[in-house]
DNA sequence: CTTTTTGTTTATAG
DNA sequence: TCTATAAACAAAAA
């Protein structure tokens, strides 16, 4: 799930539940989800406390109370936080545990072991060295052109690239091509000014979207493309109602663009 | 049992 | 250097 918008509640959650409390152990059940040696890893962090965070695209970025101490981690396909108490009470795949003196422990959830967490000491060195691309939410419309049309590949390969712009992923680079009527095979160095600035704008209105519901997806407006994936498979569902367009009731086409599962509406989208 | 998966990195060929 | 494609990573759910 974490692309920008589950990162963002991610760090919320984390910001709310885990600042100021000193660490006095870490668990970690799986050496390959880390990215620093776990020697370097206590010795860096027992005894510090998380003091603020930062999110660029999918990276989280937990600051400590040494500056040059920052905890790293990306979610993967399916990470997820959780705070809680009782060792008891300790989640499934838990698989890294930050323990607190207060008693409280901050489990990062790693279903599919493709998480990663690890230290760094200058988030820009790392952004740059990993060449990831400004925030989907930052980034001016002129800079996304830019780096947009200076590819001739697919447009949605391109948007999927974290070094051209950073945090979307599969399912939100459908939803905005899809809200900006552009075909998903359409060449990114084609697209027009008309396009590239309502391409912009879908961005925007997807990304914050996706944040204003906490990315649950089952509460995203109607008009919303998410609907057709079915991942809300409650029993309720009129599930053959959502593969249809919201706006024109045209079926919805699944397809694969650049390797990915794609939908989009083959009568509003257009190569 | 098979298929699929919200991400990233690497290899390989053109 | 750029682009396209596939594979690998690992595990769970359907």
């Amino acid at each position: 799930m974490p692309e920008l918008p589950e990162v963002e509640i991610r760090r919320q959650y984390l910001e709310t539940s885990s600042l100021y409390q000193p660490i006095s152990h870490i668990e970690v059940e799986d050496k390959k989800l880390l990215t620093t040696d776990l020697a370097t890893l206590h010795q860096a962090l027992i005894g510090r406390q998380f003091t603020g965070t930062r999110r660029v695209g999918k990276n989280l970025f937990v600051l400590t109370d040494a500056p040059d101490v920052i905890v790293h981690m990306h979610f993967g396909m399916t990470g997820d936080l959780e705070y809680y108490h009782a060792s008891l009470d300790r989640p499934r795949f838990a698989r890294i545990v930050f323990e607190f003196t207060s008693g409280f422990n901050l489990g990062f959830l790693c279903p599919r072991k493709f998480e990663r967490v690890g230290l760094v000491t200058d988030i820009d060195a790392f952004l740059q060295r990993k060449k990831i691309g400004d925030d989907g939410l930052d980034i001016s419309p002129e800079t996304l052109s830019d780096r947009v049309r200076r590819k001739k590949a697919f447009i949605k390969p391109v948007l999927l690239d974290q070094s051209v712009v950073a945090g979307l992923g599969n399912w939100i680079v459908d939803e905005v091509l899809f809200q900006a009527f552009i075909h998903p095979e359409q060449r990114a160095d084609t697209l027009t000014d008309g396009q590239m600035s309502t391409l912009h704008e879908a961005i925007r209105l997807v990304l914050e979207t996706a944040i204003r519901y906490e990315a649950t997806y089952r509460d995203f407006p109607n008009c919303f493309l998410i609907h057709v994936r079915e991942w809300d498979d409650s029993p309720y569902d009129d599930v053959e109602a959502h593969k249809f367009c919201p706006r024109c009731k045209t079926r919805i086409e699944r397809s694969v663009v650049g390797g990915r599962t794609t939908f989009f509406c083959p009568n509003e989208q257009r190569v």
